[in-house]
DNA sequence: ATTTTAGGTAAGTACATACTTACGGTAAGT
DNA sequence: ACTTACCGTAAGTATGTACTTACCTAAAAT
């Protein structure tokens, strides 16, 4: 008890898969630094631009980014929301590990 | 500035990893309610003993697991410091998207 | 109006990976 | 000693995925 698991793990499951990609790390990384046009995306990279927006399209299916247009340019941004999801999900996880810990500590000393 | 990405974003990229995987994570999520035997954590799974063996390697080599062998079974046990890891790193993304998002309202109000 | 600029999508390919069964190896039970 | 329980590794396979080039649309510039 004491963890509501299930939940938040679907809705992070996505969160995960977009960071595990270091290429779509390395792009939130620099969009938790500002917007940023995904030219000036793909410059940055050692990756075509059609790659880098098929990692865009990623990110922003699992919530952690959002485009807006301006002219012919498309310029993202982090979403704030998504990392907290993601904190959330671990606070539980910490949670659960150090009770699990104390147990342990418990169950070493009855020993 | 007041961001030190490089240096612990490869550390976690193989924790990323580790927990995009549904099987991996869920194995994780029950490992922090307490240790586990490999045959127990397979039992809840709909997955083979060896595919369990299997991914409970890489959660090790990720920094998220450690096991020991008591008789002929093998407990995995989840650790609290590759938690931590990922939590550090979120938190210094999370001040990175504040910061940014206080520069985008600046960014507004100038229009 | 035509030409740039910016960017998403489609199709194809090479590689990664999650799974299976088969096997080997160690410790406990009989 | 021999069987049984428990588990890791090897080999093979099938699907997933990250990349490329080619193509198309939409807005700005000339």
């Amino acid at each position: 008890m004491a963890n509501l698991n299930g939940i938040e793990s679907d809705a992070c499951g996505a969160i995960f898969v977009a960071l595990a990609d270091p290429t779509r790390r390395k792009l939130f990384e620099t969009l938790t630094r500002g917007p940023r046009s995904v030219g000036d995306l793909a410059r940055t990279l050692p990756v075509s631009r059609p790659a880098v927006s098929q990692h865009l399209r990623h990110l922003s299916d699992a919530g952690l980014v959002q485009s807006t247009r301006k002219g012919t340019r498309n310029i993202y941004a982090a979403r704030q929301e998504g990392v907290e999801v993601l904190r959330r999900y671990l606070e539980s996880l910490w949670g659960d590990v150090l009770t699990a810990f104390a147990d342990k500590i418990d169950q070493e000393n009855l020993k």
